[in-house]
DNA sequence: TTCAAACTTGAATATCATTCGAAAATTGGG
DNA sequence: CCCAATTTTCGAATGATATTCAAGTTTGAA
């Protein structure tokens, strides 16, 4: 009967296939980083996850699918990343402000990300809705606490999300210098409802290193 | 000989070029809108403009290079569109308000832009380019005046570029309701380094309609 | 009329994303 | 251990289309 063995294989299939989707996400992050989303190739991805190309449709309905997959991928290891540090802070204010100073930070130095940036709209839905649970949590906490005077949170990340991609790009592509960095996280508090003064108070407080990947 | 007709025909290959050039654009305008940037195919543009496939490689480097002008073109033209109200304006934060308040506006409400959005950062690209130097000049006025506390004009309308598309992608995309465009507004002001109330206040201004194309 | 330069043409090419029928694995039951 | 049903993967074939290029046209001056 069925019971001679219980096998623990069920679920063999289902791991291989878990594999698989990580091995090609994985993958895809790797060539698209490496090329471009739009230069990558399935063939290529394909190749270096060991399955056939045919095997990322069941994975994902379409080449701009996958490519969402891979940055929400992405994204998701930044906010966590973040969230790792920031737990520890004390006004909600500051957890905002080091949440975006170090998107836009990772974003204008890694160089993961430079080839990524081109694809501006996927890369900004991924950040709002892998980053925008906590970015949105932290903007409400801090206008409940008084720090801020946010009227409508989801739009204020909304807003930043695209911000920091269009920073970005110009920074790396080499239109703007560095340096616009911390004055971009400047104009990003400001969008808080708070004075500049204050903006620029949050901006320049000790900001502690984000843990390595 | 040759000098019997000093033909005028000098300039009639030229004008030729030109008018391919324009019928180009406008093609290419009225199929991308229709169909989407990526949906609208090089031989669809060259039919509707009258001339061969080929031909269009005499103008454009490639397709992108093709939508990057015809975005420039569409920005221009708002740009233009926009100055010829403001003009008359006497403060000079006003003339910035108004300025950006007509982008959002457009940007959601216009249903040619909807396709175009999806290559936000063609889109927000060509932006920055064309209605840059007008903003630039409004904010450092502004600013002058004592209405802004802007450190980096540049950037701050670098921000407002993809931050508009992002909205206006929200906004298209049904994911946000038409109610956030004013708070949209409200934010980017804030961006200006001026309070939330005084940014309220130029947000709800009167605002005189912008002429029709 | 003639010619070279400048343009245009559109068929041919090359490159992929995506599809789909066949082959291979896996499973549960006998 | 074997089988048939089912699930998953494979990869060659397809289709769509951006881009190229050899050949043909047009132009303006001599």
């Amino acid at each position: 009967m069925q019971t001679v063995s219980p096998r623990k294989t069920e679920g063999r299939v289902a791991r291989r296939r878990a594999r698989n989707h990580e091995a090609l996400i994985a993958s895809a992050r790797a060539v698209m980083a490496e090329k471009g989303i739009d230069s990558a190739t399935m063939a290529e991805i394909a190749d270096r996850a060991d399955v056939a190309a045919g095997t990322i449709y069941s994975f994902f309905r379409s080449k701009d699918d996958l490519a969402v997959a891979v940055l929400e991928n992405l994204m998701l290891e930044l906010a966590i990343r973040i969230e790792t540090v920031t737990n520890t802070f004390d006004d909600p204010a500051q957890v905002y402000a080091y949440g975006i100073g170090s998107v836009v930070r990772e974003a204008t130095q890694d160089t993961h990300w430079r080839q990524l940036l081109y694809r501006s709209e996927v890369l900004a839905n991924a950040m709002f809705k892998q980053m925008g649970p906590f970015a949105i949590r932290d903007l409400e906490n801090a206008t409940k606490a008084g720090r801020f005077k946010v009227a409508d949170a989801a739009l204020t990340f909304k807003m930043a999300s695209y911000a920091i991609v269009g920073v970005a790009l110009a920074v790396t592509e080499g239109e703007m210098p560095e340096t616009v960095i911390d004055e971009c996280v400047v104009n990003l508090l400001c969008m808080t409802g708070i004075s500049r003064e204050d903006a620029l108070e949050l901006a320049h407080r000790h900001r502690p290193p984000l843990a390595a990947v």
